[in-house]
DNA sequence: TGTACATCAGTGAACGCGCGTTCACTGATGTAC
DNA sequence: TGTACATCAGTGAACGCGCGTTCACTGATGTAC
């Protein structure tokens, strides 16, 4: 006996959400069937039920593990952070690009189940994106600069840099494993966030 | 006899065209059915051949009419736009509204499918952002204060214009037809493209 | 340590249903003369 | 204007297939004693 039965049960969990991941990246969530699943998994269909209820409880699974990348990434970029605004930008694309490296699946995942998933995982996403944009504001809150902006311009900032690492991460994963392309796409991202950066700053005197 | 032959078919192509743009905003056109199209229009399956090929066929041909919309956008802000700088923003921003309000599902459309729709639909998608974005660069290159920028930056700042509008795309869809939530959103959508233009008229200078 | 029983992840047969696609058809509209 | 024929949008039956879900089951793992 070299696994016990709950970490066995654990794996075969962990392979339907793997599948689950990997099929939908064709097309996404709400065209897969609960069959093909369990078929790449490698069990009969019946088995699925075994772990969860509906493929639309597994796709809230799903969101869930991946808004836990997405904070990791933002404590990755606390963490990194120097306070000197330039350097914050280098440092936050850095990490923004390593961490779409490594949860290319799950960040894709987001962005075509924002709109095009089942409903409860559309809502689930909704929320897990505003509470992003909260805990980005509050970090942006700590930068030198911005004491001037009121709550809302801090939302309309952290939601535009939202935005824009969507765009990034899109341009990323067009890039694939291309170290080029890859380069490429970072070296726009700092450019986008700079600009931007440098518009947030500057726009309140120009008002 | 008050219709043609040729008259009825293109009313039931056109029929055929709403219905699918309708059902598919509920989740995407990859999750929908020929048959589901067929009820919705009132016509027996087999019908829906004589129209399409496919329902890749007709995604491809809502993709061509959803840019056919996108461009009519651009020529009214070409048409209506100011040449003073401010007066740019504020007239965009509101042609930009305009259009969304009534052309919503062709806009949803294309957000949604740009991602989760059939690899087909995916690719047309590709190629027409491609296009709309390098039309947005000739445009800008017009505007007074551009001369210094490059064309890669010109490029930048577009993608980031047409990233940008998809996040006011998605906010006034979000307001429905709620006029107050939309004013809300046509100030976001203002006091963000405003902080990119300035962003990217500055920084030149501060690189 | 050995035995008897409980648990439960995964099986396999079966169901009714909606799917895309084929085919021969109907009957109103259109055209040639 | 009237007649005979051609066109073709929409019909309806039929097909084999994959779907989600039910149910009773098996047999390895786990537990109580």
């Amino acid at each position: 006996m070299t696994e016990t039965r709950v970490e066995r049960k654990e794996r075969t969990r962990r392979a339907i959400l793997d599948a689950a991941l990997a099929l939908s990246a064709d097309t996404t969530l709400a065209a897969l069937s609960l069959r093909q699943v369990a078929k790449e998994v490698g069990v009969v269909p019946t088995a699925f039920y075994r772990h969860f209820e509906s493929l639309d409880e597994l796709g809230l699974a799903l969101v869930e593990e991946s808004f836990e990348s997405l904070r990791a990434m933002l404590r990755d970029v606390r963490r990194t952070a120097d306070p000197q605004f330039r350097d914050i930008i280098d440092s936050s694309v850095a990490v923004l690009v390593d961490h779409v490296r490594l949860q290319q699946r799950q960040f894709a995942f987001i962005a075509r189940e924002r709109f095009a998933g089942p409903a409860p995982v559309r809502e689930a996403i909704a929320r897990g994106i505003e509470l992003f944009e909260r805990e980005l504001a509050t970090d942006l809150a700590h930068l030198p600069n911005t004491g001037s902006w009121s709550d809302a311009d801090l939302r309309i900032v952290s939601r535009l840099i939202v935005h824009l690492m969507v765009a990034v991460v899109e341009e990323l994963i067009a890039a694939g494993a291309e170290p080029a392309a890859e380069r490429r796409a970072a070296a726009t991202a700092r450019t986008q966030l700079r600009m931007l950066m440098i518009g947030a700053l500057n726009w309140k005197s120009s008002t």
